[in-house]
Formats: structure tokens, C-alpha cells, sequence
DNA sequence: TATTAATTTTAGTTTTATCTAAAAATTTAT
DNA sequence: ATAAATTTTTAGATAAAACTAAAATTAATA
């Protein structure tokens, strides 16, 4: 069994894993976790010891399989719940973080198992992130920047890149949520914003807000 | 705010202090809470300094005004959490305490808010038990035992005393369950055992069985 | 009431997870 | 390749919440 902290190290790890292959660096855990980098070596050579990272002194650390899945789990737990808190109890997709932050860490096989039947088995987050299942796999769908799309291509809104809350409420505002269809009117070299028709309004929209959008490859038009 | 473990001696002289008007023992704390009177006094000390608790050495403690408030929020809380198990996610009621323990720290005002309402504002937990509203104040439900019963009384069955797991999964077996009438058909002198009638079947039960059962009066037929 | 018994508190440790400051190792740059 | 900069680790300290053992207080009883 793991404790709180020893569950948030991993989960931090298991982020900074993603798209990376070496190991991760002390100064990286500490920054992630807002907490000093004497404290994440104490923890590391902690977590070492159960066997859920590998470590080797100044060469950062790795998730083993074991270190893999607990942290998939609690992954998995916070998306279901902030799931839950968007589908059920009605709450904004900027908000649901930091209770799910809390509720990752409930430890019952049972309530996670039905909460995911109840929800319907859902696939991905309310920003979008994959939901890993039982085993920790999760299901990666190809998806681009809409930065990175042309004048006159389309896609669906599928995901955030940035998920805080400011930039949550920022796209509330302006109306962009996911599942829409996202099509680019035009891209100005000038300051590299975009014009956009989502839904049927049409908005600009600066490089920063395009390059925290992930879309769907959507052909046809 | 309150750490979990301040939380757990709130809630803990909370419920001591139903049905009694006197200071809370050190000792009674720690048999509730399976820790050592030493940590109790400790902990005392620091949530008489929060002024959650009123203090003299040797004489016990009361809650404050402030420490019935926060105690009660942590019992709405259980509470709503065990009937969203109950209902939503198929639990049985004997499955619901330990999973109630780890959710009712979980700190949003707007999570339980939306619960609550998700729920449809329920008065009463899958034991019986009252569920505080938001200032903290719970509605008191005129009940007695079964076992005061006289032969050919009846009422209907609205809670438990004792809400173990081994006890709920006898009632369980044996089909009793919250709302169901019962009536007296017969009391046994020679054990203090009983035989009712609970929906279409006759059944004895023991003295201490009647005595852990909750009867709502309940006058004609 | 004096003595014994029970309860409660104090004093001193332990464990977990943090921190600061200094030392060690590694990386970068001249 | 050596010095400087950065990163990482070690050493020692702190705070929270628990413990054991012993002392202090209160309650029970002969």
C-alpha cells in the first residue's frame, strides 16, 4: 500500500514520463511537486526500496511495471472522478482539478469499479486526457496541434494541452469546447493568430490559444 | 482548516457526546479511536487551542459551538457519501463504512453541495441514521427498539443500533431490511427472543437481535 | 480517611515527510 | 582539460501524530 505522498510522486513521474525515454530528473520531480529536491531524493530512495522506480544516484529515476500501474491507477482514478464531477454534479471543467486531486487517492477497488460502469465507461477526461483502464493501458488517439493545421483544413476539438483553469475559462468565453468542429479561415504570418469558424462563429484566435488545442484529423469538410 | 486526524477526534467526541451532557474521558477517545489515551490528551491540547473543544485537565472535554459545526460537517458528509455508494454504485449498506471513512475528508463545499442535491436531499443514511443539514442540525426522529415492543404492537423498521458488517449482513440473510414492517407476533419469556412478522414470513429472532433494530410507531394495522 | 485502583497527563521516542545548508557529483563553458 | 555553473545528495533540523513508561491526579473502597 502506498501513502498520499508516495501516490503523488509517482503520478508526478508517470506525467513527466510521457514522451520522454530517459530518466526523470530530481529538479523536474521537485518543480512538479512544488517541493524541494532534498525532499524528492528522500522519496525516491523510498520509493526505490518497494521496487516502484529504479534509481541510481544522480542519474534520476524510471517507474518500474509495478511503479507503472499504481500510478496509472491513481491516474485513472482522478480522471473517473473529475468525469463524475462534470457528468453528475454539474461542474465546470475548470474546476473539477483539485477535488479530483483529493478523490484519486480513495482507496476501494469496488467504488472505482462501479463509478466507472456508472459513469458508462468513459474513455477520456472532460479535458480530453485518455482515461487508462484496469491494467493502466490507455488508448492513445492521434491528435495534432490546430496550430499545426492549414488555411482551409478541419478537425474536432478533442483536447487541451494546457489544462488550468484561467485558460479553461478563457475557452468557455469564447465559446470552444470539445467535440466541436474547429475549421481555419485563415493564419496571419504576421503574428502567426488564426481565424477560425467554430460552430457558426467566426473568431481569431493568437498562436498561444492554437498551440494549447488538440484536433482530431477530420476529413471532408 | 482541520487535518484528518483532527477531523476523526471531532467526529469521534461528537458522537460520544449524543445522548450524554457531561465532559467527553480521554479514555473513551481513545477506545473509539483505537489510539492510546497519551494521544488523546495531545490531541486534545491542539484543538483546544483551535477552540474546536473545551478543556480541563482531568475533566474531560465538550465541543464548542465551532467543533459541533465542523464535526457535523464531517457526519453530513459520511453520511451523504454512504447513500451516493447505496444508491449509485450498488453497495450493500454493510459495504458503505470504510469507503464513508477515507470520502468524508474530502474538503469542496460545492462537491457536497451537488451531492446532496444529485441524492435528492435525503434525510436519512442506508443505516438509519439522520444526515445533518448544512448548518449542522439533525432532525431528531421519535424511535424505540424493537425489543420495547409489546405482542401485536408493530412499526416499521427505520434503522439500526449496531451497524457492523456482521450484523447488517445477517439482517441481510435474513431479510430484514430499512422500511419494512414488522409486528410482534409473540414474546418469549423463558429468552427475551421474539417472533415477528416482516413482510409475508414469520421468523424468531434473538433478544439481542430486537434490541439493535429501530422501530418507527406505527398505529393501526 | 487512608490506601488502592483507575484514569489522565507528562516526558521522552519514533516515524513520515518536509526543510535548509553544505558537500559531492555532474555538466557546461572557457 | 580545467574552472565555473548546475544538479543532486547528504547531514542535520522541524512538525505532526503516534507510541511507551512513568508520574500525577482523581475515584473507589476498605
Amino acid at each position: 500500500m502506498f501513502t498520499l505522498s508516495e501516490e503523488n510522486y509517482l503520478k508526478a513521474i508517470y506525467h513527466l514520463e510521457q514522451g520522454t525515454d530517459g530518466g526523470i530528473n530530481t529538479n523536474a520531480i521537485a518543480e512538479k511537486l512544488a517541493t524541494k529536491a532534498s525532499s524528492v531524493t528522500d522519496m525516491i530512495k523510498k520509493l526505490s526500496e518497494k521496487e516502484v522506480v529504479l534509481y541510481k544516484k544522480y542519474k534520476g529515476v524510471t517507474l518500474t511495471g509495478l511503479g507503472k500501474t499504481v500510478a496509472a491507477s491513481v491516474v485513472r482514478k482522478h480522471r473517473l472522478w473529475e468525469v463524475f464531477l462534470v457528468e453528475k454534479l454539474n461542474f465546470s471543467w475548470h474546476e473539477v482539478h483539485e477535488v479530483a486531486e483529493q478523490l484519486e487517492h480513495i482507496k476501494s477497488a469496488k467504488l472505482i469499479n462501479q463509478l466507472d460502469r456508472f459513469l458508462g465507461f468513459p474513455t477520456h477526461d472532460p479535458h480530453g486526457d485518455p482515461i487508462p483502464d484496469k491494467d493502466g493501458n490507455l488508448k492513445i488517439v492521434a491528435k495534432s496541434l490546430l496550430s499545426t493545421l492549414s488555411k482551409n483544413e478541419s478537425g474536432i476539438c478533442i483536447g487541451v494541452d494546457d489544462s488550468s483553469s484561467g485558460f479553461l475559462q478563457f475557452l468557455d468565453k469564447k465559446g470552444i469546447t470539445l467535440g466541436k468542429k474547429i475549421t481555419i479561415l485563415d493564419k496571419e504570418d504576421f503574428d502567426d493568430s488564426v481565424s477560425i469558424l467554430i460552430g457558426d462563429k467566426k473568431l481569431s484566435i493568437s498562436n498561444k490559444i492554437a498551440s494549447n488545442l488538440y484536433i482530431k484529423a477530420h476529413t471532408g469538410q
